[in-house]
DNA sequence: CGGTACGTTGAGTCATATCAACCATAGTGG
DNA sequence: CCACTATGGTTGATATGACTCAACGTACCG
């Protein structure tokens, strides 16, 4: 399921210019470095799953990590995803409960297992810890809000539209313009909350009205204001 | 606007039986009382609304406060209710950002307005005030994304189902077991994210069922597992 | 007594889901 | 090497849940 190897030099750098975990101190670094290990997962790997109790939580060097709940059908709905520097797993911890989303791997990736104890040591003890991912939490949580208002209010025309935009301030784009993450229609379809058919029939109109190149699952946006102007983002 | 009284002995009580507040020590509890006073709100007041600066947040000692954001068509979407012991507004506070969604008495109501400083000192110098902090935060995080789940996969009937047993489990009903909370077909509209012409006809056929009874405003639930059912409520 | 906010009902429309068929691709095992 | 199967993508036809629009009833309030 996993590789283990020690954290290497890129890793220690990547915590060290944290906003979270810069706030530690040398002695707590060593705490989550010097007994742990990053593991390697590949694609489609299972980080943990809704149910599962938490033993720690976990940061992301490298990947990308799908974040879902299953609904009462069995449809999945993406909540998030997480990359590199993101930090995961955190509120099962916190509210020591079972999991409640699944997280999956998307691509090849890493991450540093931190476990329940010491994560519990710094919140309680470290003020500048503390503050730092209440302001994490608190992020989240108005994303979630956010996206309640969309979903309840907005059509899936202008859901869709608003994901695309966002997917590109998150993940970027390579050389040629084309968004730095792979999705499948349906996987796009759980986490605008429609139909995979629906999706398909809407990439369509936007590569038809030159909003969007589509080649496959590769997706170049062409015209990101336009987007936007669909999506009735207010900024 | 608001009137102000000191805060009543009651009101200690409430905050020393906290499930937050019960550890700050009395020095701590001096800071948010002694200089601090009580507000009281006539019903419809507003707290505070989407952009405003927060100067501190909230615990509320009296009252059901509405919080909702403000959609693309100025379409209100509630969010949450607060009621007594609940506390309010925090995450502005931490994230230092303005105010996302506006907060209203739904009834009359007193809140004790606590300093910003005050919450980041308890959150960086109290290590138990601080896990505390973080559960309500990560609990109110759990909800959001079982509620996108909801919005995004449910039929509206089935939302307006579980929202009446929410409704119940939050505030429970008086003698004649009618719910304690009193919303207007527009509101209850703005909870379940769909037109109060739609909520109308729902609630009449939820009456025909027999697993409600309606006078007005007044909602009297008859069949909670019926509801449940309809609901698709995983326990 | 008029005004304003809320509630109700009916009719028509539209966005989106559903169902069904089909194609493309890649991996699998005999 | 090829049939076999699974997975993902696409398109069209059809059904329907939910919204919109419009009219009207009701109740409270100054």
């Amino acid at each position: 399921m996993s590789d283990s190897l020690n954290s290497s030099g890129n890793e220690m750098a990547i915590l060290k210019n944290h906003p979270l975990f810069k706030h530690l101190n040398e002695e707590e670094l060593q705490d989550i470095t010097f007994n742990n290990i990053t593991e390697s997962y590949k694609r489609g790997s299972i980080l943990y799953q809704e149910g599962n109790r938490m033993r720690g939580f976990y940061i992301v060097f490298e990947g990308i990590i799908k974040v879902y709940k299953t609904g009462f059908d069995g449809k999945e709905q993406i909540i998030r995803f997480a990359k590199a520097k993101d930090i995961i797993g955190y509120r099962s911890v916190i509210s020591n409960e079972p999991a409640c989303h699944t997280a999956e791997f998307l691509t090849p990736g890493n991450v540093l297992h931190i476990p329940r104890d010491i994560l519990l040591g710094f919140v309680r003890n470290n003020g500048d810890f503390a503050v730092e991912i209440m302001k994490l939490a608190c992020k989240e949580l108005d994303e979630a809000n956010d996206y309640i208002t969309d979903i309840a209010q907005k059509t899936v025309k202008e859901r869709l539209a608003e994901i695309l935009v966002h997917l590109e301030e998150n993940f970027g784009t390579d050389q040629e313009g084309i968004l730095n993450i792979s999705l499948t229609r349906e996987e796009l379809s759980n986490i605008v909350g429609t139909a995979t058919e629906s999706i398909i029939r809407l990439l369509s109109d936007f590569k038809h009205d030159q909003l969007i190149a589509l080649n496959g699952r590769k997706i170049k946006i062409l015209d990101k204001p336009g987007l936007i102007t669909i999506a009735n983002i207010l900024l």
